[in-house]
DNA sequence: ATGAAAGCGCTAACAG
DNA sequence: CTGTTAGCGCTTTCAT
């Protein structure tokens, strides 16, 4: 008996479908479509290729098939900072819809960086078909650019030209602005993230019109980084300002700022009244709760999926904006204005 | 002037080696030369490649590229749990030394499916070069398998035959049962996480070592789900264990438990001390803040990544195992047993 | 229903 | 240093 027969388990063994086509005499070609096309070929050779194909542990070449197909059945997913927990969810439904479709997610990571975000981008779109932006930092043009090569969605920004799934800020900030303005808050003051951030200006907007409407003051401060740390930074901005109410950017912000105000003796709310943005994992673990605009951002991720996969299968869509809706969720650190009577 | 000059920003215009060949006047494998290997190509040649290539918007084909070479310069990462933050520092800091080296990670969720798992690792593995599974639930056979076909190094098992980055909870746990039982803790409960976590079995161990050792009580209760919310159903029973110590296999498990603790009336740490595994991010949010036993995830990320990236290097290395220690940080939820004087 | 043959775009010997 | 020549493993006309 020979030596060489091949050996089910041989660590390098990679058949292809010329062994299998060998081994079941029949045609290479007859061996893809019984692998890949079932139903044009007659049932008797597609099991007689399916057991052959079985026993030599065959596992098609994916990129050959990609090479042959010019689809690599892989959609890019691109955070703009992927310590930020905000994004689990989106990463998480954009995952399930993909999958459903035998799709995978390559994971990309922007580190907060316009131009590590360009090169990552550009790196994964040679890789996939379609390429989901999250909150995107780089300009619209290169948006656009990177848009004419593949399929490409942006989730927290709104661009022309290119589909979008963005929330909008409008109904959980006029919900936020009329509670506290309900509570005798005068002045709200909105601290703001990136300054590179569409979404940050984007809030801030609605924030300023909700107070206008709502015959309250309007005050934005800056930030240094739209993190927990970046939130502590401004407590003393923030106390100075003389705000009874303060709206951030995001809830990791909110978070640093409600310990850094509380460690310098403010009570919240009594004292202050707090809220952030996103909702994130978490915000319900702090004391008192987190009060957050949440952003759907599973929706999102799973809405940005689906507009890349439908793209493929059918015809041609003009570029549209997918508006998702954001809602007020009062938790214990909004309250009564300490002046209040 | 013909109409059909190749516009620089045809939405379609894929230009190939072939067309910048034959643009500049060499022949393809120079070409190929010039982009991939520079220095096997004259100074001038090489120059006048790379300004053809960027004249016609050149991206090199990935799949060719793969195809030819038989590296996809990609890096799966499987984790049982796309929901556990847990695996957040995993991703961040796989991802970071994956860049470095560019490489881009293409993640999977197995949903806590054992099953889900191996269909994803099996559909994953065919297109990287190395997978990291992150406390993988699948049975060792089914582990080895796939370890005969590509890299795979296991991050919270261990597996002989494969690469496996563990964090050993001797250490944490060790200090944290000898920090209860010096605050007058005399049994401490061990709330369990899914009985085929092997990461959850060897945490049992350590603990009831460690009490042994500190001659304390030792006991385990079994867990629906390492949840939340798996954490608030084991409320009831701790409490009737009588047990004024718990540790738990999670700190998800661990928030839950404690909010519902706090809602039927005990006060942390007061009448009971809560220990959580993981430290995860939101770990230091809670009232009081959960003390935990952290596990260096992110190190076990780029240590995973790291021992894949370097089989492709260096010569064939043995398996081996990477054991990283567990420290415990001490926060407001564990203190004094109640009936301590 | 199946076989034959032609590539997909790139890299890698091997010559020269 | 550069051109020639084969493929990598698969899909897909086009015949039969």
């Amino acid at each position: 008996m020979p030596a060489d027969e091949s050996p089910v388990q041989t660590k390098k063994a990679k058949a292809t479908i010329y062994d299998i086509a060998q081994q079941a005499g029949v045609n290479p070609s007859t061996v893809s479509r019984a692998l890949s096309n079932p139903g044009r070929v007659s049932p008797r050779t597609r099991r007689l290729v399916e057991i052959t194909a079985e026993v030599l542990n065959f596992k098609a070449n994916h990129s050959a098939q990609a090479l042959q197909t010019g689809s690599t059945r892989m959609l890019g997913l691109l955070v703009s900072d992927i310590t930020n927990p905000n994004f689990f969810g989106i990463l998480r439904e954009a995952g399930r819809v993909a999958t459903q479709q035998q799709y995978s997610v390559v994971l990309g990571n922007a580190a907060e960086s316009a131009a590590t975000e360009l090169s990552a981008a550009r790196r994964l779109i040679k890789t996939v078909d379609g390429l989901i932006l999250v909150s995107p930092r780089m300009s619209e043009n290169n948006l656009q650019l990177l848009a004419a090569t593949k399929k490409v969605v942006a989730i927290n920004r709104e661009v022309s030209g290119i589909d979008c799934v963005v929330p909008d800020p409008d109904r959980g900030v006029s919900q936020a602005v009329r509670f506290l303005a309900g509570n005798g808050h005068q002045k709200i003051v909105f601290a703001a993230g990136p300054e590179m951030s569409w979404m940050s200006a984007r809030r801030w907007d609605a924030v300023s019109d909700a107070c206008e409407w709502c015959h309250v003051t309007a005050e934005r401060i800056e930030s240094t980084s739209p993190t927990i740390d970046g939130g502590r930074k401004l407590a003393r901005t923030i106390k100075a300002s003389g705000a009874t109410a303060v709206i951030t950017h995001n809830d990791l912000m909110a978070i640093g700022l409600m310990h850094e105000l509380q460690g310098a003796g403010m009570a919240v709310p009594e004292a202050i009244s707090i809220v952030g943005f996103d909702d994130i994992f978490g915000a319900d673990f702090t004391t008192p709760s987190l009060s957050s605009i949440r952003s759907p951002l599973g929706e999102c991720g799973s809405l940005a999926a689906g507009l890349i996969l439908n793209s493929f299968a059918g015809t041609p869509q003009e570029p549209k904006s997918v508006m998702v809706d954001t809602e007020l969720v009062i938790r214990g650190s909004a309250g009564p204005a300490r002046s209040a009577p």
